[in-house]
DNA sequence: AATTTCTTTCACAAAATTTTGAAAGTTCGA
DNA sequence: TCGAACTTTCAAAATTTTGTGAAAGAAATT
């Protein structure tokens, strides 16, 4: 395989892995086809290589770095904006994790607390198994964010030197 | 706050989360239905409590079976299909988690693994980092499968003791 | 202060996904 | 074999999400 088909297909790749997480496309595509470029890429550049608006480009990537995934870069004398991808693979995964768990867990975790504390009749099945369930969400989703916290905390090689040591 | 209200909090709590995770929102709420339902629900009830058409409670259902969350139940001298889920929710972890490892994840590594391959120049930049991320992808990649993997031979109070004593 | 260069915005368009509902299919009992 | 009860299918409609492009904005230069 040639490079060139090569990279065309990781980003393709990366494209549908993003979606499939609910992460929008084109942002992973634009995230992957700058975590293989050597150097950062102008906006122009981006655009014509995945074929993508000005608009687009624009927004995707103001939302990369939102996500703290990307960063925007100056060249002394240039007008124009350079954008650059962290290429440490665990910075990646911790940044994603720490801006899902801010997003998505931690207002779920919110609402459970609440559910959680919803009285009822004992005796009422309904409830009953409302309330079982509640807490045992509640219950694994506290668990996840707890290890999503250590995840963030923790260097790679101790993260990884501890899971594997369990795991073995 | 009133059951009949902390249900319908839950049921679109659940919704919401599946759909930033790329789960569609029908799915999660008929899941949730289900979870903090004590008995088994006909197509008719859950149409009607979620205000969903035949077609589309037909085929969320068949797609939950295919999931491992949900299972068909029959009642002697009915002919009606009963639908009644699964409530362990480390049960469901698992079943999320092996479905999405089989569907999502091992393609990705499949492709990983092809693009490791990828020989090319040495002095080549472009080549250069695109094999460093690719490698370092799939090195996390494949520790999150093993992860994954070492999740679903585990049982819960192995699994959640081994991880708090690394994280404690 | 006018021009050039680049960035941002946003109404609208296009595409992708989800949902509907009616018809076709299936199963079983009479 | 017929028909009632229930399930499945799928083309079309509705909805949601994503993308476009032209215009407006901002910043540096002349």
């Amino acid at each position: 395989m040639e490079l060139l088909e090569a990279r065309q297909k990781f980003i393709e790749a990366w494209g549908k892995l993003g979606s499939e997480w609910g992460i929008n496309r084109t942002m992973a595509q634009v995230h992957a086809l700058l975590l293989i470029s050597p150097d950062a890429l102008t906006t122009e550049e981006i655009m014509e290589q995945l074929s993508i608006s000005r608009g687009n480009a624009n927004m995707t990537l103001r939302d990369l770095i939102g996500w703290g995934l990307i960063e925007k870069q100056h060249r002394p004398g240039e007008r124009k904006e350079y954008f650059f991808a962290d290429k440490d693979v665990w910075n990646i995964a911790r940044q994603v994790a720490k801006e899902r768990r801010k997003r998505e867990l931690e207002p779920v975790i919110k609402i459970l607390d609440e559910l959680s504390k919803v009285k009822g009749d004992e005796k009422d099945p309904s409830y009953r198994t409302f309330n079982k369930s509640i807490t045992d969400i509640n219950k694994l989703a506290k668990n996840v964010d707890k290890t999503f916290e250590t995840m963030l905390k923790a260097d790679e090689s101790w993260f990884w030197g501890s899971i594997l040591k369990v795991f073995k």
